[in-house]
Order: structure tokens, then sequence, then C-alpha cells
DNA sequence: AGCAAACATTCCTATATAGGTATATATTGC
DNA sequence: GCAATATATACCTATATAGGAATGTTTGCT
């Protein structure tokens, strides 16, 4: 088999780089297609596309304002990826840590010796 | 084009499920291949190819044990994630917050009137 | 109704997998 | 050196895209 459909999942969705602009694009508030399609320098049936895909996993929703659609992000999708991430951050937090004790540990030699620069 | 390759940075190397569940179980520790092999169910070179995907991003690093390899969990790399998706919490507490707003709302409503239910 | 604007959808193509199976490589013990 | 264990890699196949181009479809205006 290939790799799992986009639409399955939230990670699968927000994994293509050009869904992540336009989340970011969308972080700023409302935009129609057309917008995206200007901000995003991209043809406008791609962003469509995009724009379905992130719908279907609901993270973003739609409403039709004249001739044009307003697509909004919703943010709660991302909640499902934060959670999951966010377990692991004692495991960077504990390498900052680290570095930290590394970084004041030099400090502390280079004051006891200040031999070579 | 097709997708972006899974090799090409983190969001795509998660994105797929085998590998989560892979950095799951690295994330109570070193474990060999074997090890990962008869608790994910999972064929032995599946469990290998995924293990290379995220050696590739350097979300696992390896040692060798004897016959063995360790892989371990490298949680920096998911700092990444953590930092991209954690810059929409806001929207989701925003969400939350408002849900509990109705909730008051409607228990208020309930205090006040007490007709049916 | 007729036309243009704003999007969505369809069709086609190249490609990167994920899984399965077989095989290669490295390490340990005899 | 030889067999066995533990992993990695190679090869093959089916499939889900991402992008490009063309065409639908809905809405607003006159």
């Amino acid at each position: 088999m290939a790799r799992a459909a986009t639409t399955s999942d939230v990670f699968n969705a927000v994994a293509e780089p050009r869904r992540r602009e336009v989340i970011d694009l969308l972080a700023g508030g409302e935009r129609s297609v057309g917008e995206l399609v200007s901000a995003l320098g991209t043809p406008q049936p791609q962003v469509s596309k995009h724009l379905r895909v992130l719908l279907e996993v609901e993270l973003v929703s739609v409403r039709r304002e004249g001739r044009h659609r307003l697509y909004r992000l919703e943010g709660q999708g991302l909640k499902q990826i934060h959670d999951w991430v966010g377990a692991f951050a004692p495991l960077w937090q504990e390498r900052l840590d680290a570095l930290d004790a590394v970084v004041q540990q030099l400090k502390t030699e280079e004051e006891g010796v200040s031999s070579d620069e």
C-alpha cells in the first residue's frame, strides 16, 4: 500500500508544507481563496484542493460571502498534534537543561583557567 | 509531483501512524529492533525501514550493543512541531473558553427557570 | 437572459512511498 | 571457519497523491 490518505488524519494533512502555509495565513483571520492564491503564489486549483483536504480533516471551515468563500482556521484539530508531541516535551527540555549545564561548566572552567581564548 | 519525501522533514516523518507508534515505544527508553518488532507485531523489515526514516530526520539515534541495535528517541526534533502547532494554541483555547461560557450560561438559565427536565 | 468573477472539480501524469518477500551484512559462539 | 541470531537492504507492486490544464458551477451585475 502507499501512504495513508492525507484526509485520514490531521498529521497527514499538515505534513504538506503548502498546507501549513495556508494554515499560517488563516491564523490571521478569515481569508478568501483569492487572497490565499495571491499570498501563496500558487495556482488557484491547487489552493482549492489543499483547502479541501484541510476541510475534510476539519482544520478549516468555510462560509460564503457573495461570490467569495471565506475560509476560517479551526484550531481545535491541531490540539491533537499538540497533545501528542507535547508528551515528549520533557525529552528536549532535558536536553536543553543538559546544554545549560554544559555551558555553565564551560563558563566555570573559563573563569578558573582563562588560559587560551 | 507526488508527495514530499518522508525524510524531508519531521512533519512528514511523523505523518505515518506506525512511526508514531515507534516513537511512543521509544519514549519508554532505548529499545532494540527485535523488541519493537514484537511490540508492534509488524514484520522486521518494515520496522527497520521506519526506523531508517526516523533516523534520517534525526528523531532517533542508534548504538550497537553486541548483535543488537538500540534505538533511542531524540526528542528535540519534535520541538519543531510543538513550536509550530503551539502558536495556534490560543485558537482552541478560545474555543474551550467559549464552551465554558456556554456551559455557564446554560447552568444559570437552568437555575433561573428550572421549568422542564 | 447573458456575461464575468470566484471557486471547485475532473482528468492526466509522475513519483514517493508502505508493505511483502528475499537476500545481504554483521556479530557471537563453537 | 561455520552456523545462528539480529538487522539492514534490495526488489517488486499497488496506491495515494501533488501539480498542471481544462472545464464545471455558482453568484452578482446589467
